[in-house]
DNA sequence: GGATCGCACTTTGCATACAGTCGCCGATAG
DNA sequence: CTATCGGCGACTGTATGCAAAGTGCGATCC
């Protein structure tokens, strides 16, 4: 056989990771809500595969901060505190200026080029009122942002605690989709010109810009 | 029952809980090698339980970074390449610069006193050559740094990073115990004198001079 | 002699079974 | 009527069983 390149075969996905990627989507779309009892039987049954895959799935949803787990008494979906949600909010904002600040020093034209089209994919979505859509895409977003750095250890980081963050939103503002777009064309450019200082008070700013948003309702 | 202060009771530990403190330390002890294979029914057969708690371990130990886990082939040994060092170790910086710099605003002198003592049994530890011992006061110096910051998350993820950090540098220096304690006493000073800006930067020197420290075997 | 195919063994992935624990609820005594 | 105790039901924690996927080795053909 001669060499050349391909790319790996798609593997069969395990089931645990079907189950965590349904589980999640269950949490951050509020079929399951926090403090809610997550019985493995239930859940099995209702997916359709055996406790198994359940249980290991639960088991990194815990690692990742999505559900509590008591010994004896099982999963229950994680209730996030007012501070918790703002110490998270902390670390989002860490995580991200030092992605937008990486990300800048590194960017390609092509890269460029590959976050306004997703740009203009979040708003395309955001116009027609596609929340799950809008989600996703700001979700690709900021992770073609950490990817543009090169740091895949800061990016996986950010991605998780980027989805938490996105979840807990949700929570207060079930209606919006998260899509501040306007703010993200700005942090492209600083991208664009390699502007890091830039870059990183812009990412600074987004994540206060959530924290004011999810802090509003409550003060109201 | 009268109201009163008490504290919940330690409830009986999952055995995939001793599990995972059994293979991290076999990992970090370095029993278990980068790359290695590891058998789920070998290692039941091992520490004398069966498969089903040794794969929940394993599953947690993968979203932490220890372990690869290939569908339908198992797990192996994480295998930290130089390249990830580096990003691990600028992610570390980043998480306790920030640590750091949150403990000297809000610490007091009772936490400062105690973070002394813990200072000298380091220094204790060092003196008799307990390597064993000195790792694990270093980390429970960098918990109580967190501890003291008072942002749970960011503690939560700057341990976990720290202990592979830890990892991967005895497997340069299996012989050292990675006691730096007399930066660490520079550190306290400027978390006693609530000197931020001055913590943060002493706690980006601690993990630089752990790069270096790493990068010099390999350049000989 | 070298490459290829096929088979057997190993190991995982998922399912199921069993036992221990916890919490709830009703019964009972004060 | 309230508080406590005991039993019952439900759920988790752990163990085992079974089928499928993968790997490596040896036989076979060129």
């Amino acid at each position: 056989m001669t060499v050349m390149m391909m790319r790996p075969l798609p593997r069969p996905v395990p089931l645990r990771q079907s189950v965590y990627d349904a589980l999640i989507d269950l949490i951050v779309g509020g079929e399951l809500r926090p403090g809610q009892h997550m019985v493995e039987t239930d859940l099995a049954r209702q997916l359709g595969v055996s406790r198994q895959p359940i249980r290991e799935a639960l088991h990194r949803m815990e690692a990742e901060g999505w559900v509590d787990l008591r010994p004896s008494q099982g999963a229950f979906v994680h209730v996030p505190t007012d501070s918790e949600v703002d110490e998270l909010l902390d670390v989002r904002a860490l995580l991200e200026a030092e992605t937008a600040r990486l990300a800048a020093r590194e960017s390609s034209p092509a890269q460029v080029a590959r976050l306004r089209e997703i740009s203009r994919e979040g708003q395309a979505a955001a116009a027609v009122a596609d929340f799950g859509e809008a989600v996703t895409v700001n979700s690709l977003f900021h992770a073609e942002v950490a990817a543009i750095g090169g740091n895949a250890v800061l990016a996986e980081l950010a991605d998780i605690v980027g989805r938490r963050v996105q979840w807990y939103y949700r929570l207060v503002a079930p209606e919006r989709g998260h899509g501040s777009w306007a703010e993200h064309d700005e942090l492209i450019d600083a991208i664009e010109e390699n502007d890091a200082d830039r870059a990183e008070s812009l990412a600074r700013k987004h994540t206060e810009r959530t924290r004011a948003a999810y802090h509003r309702p409550r003060e109201a």
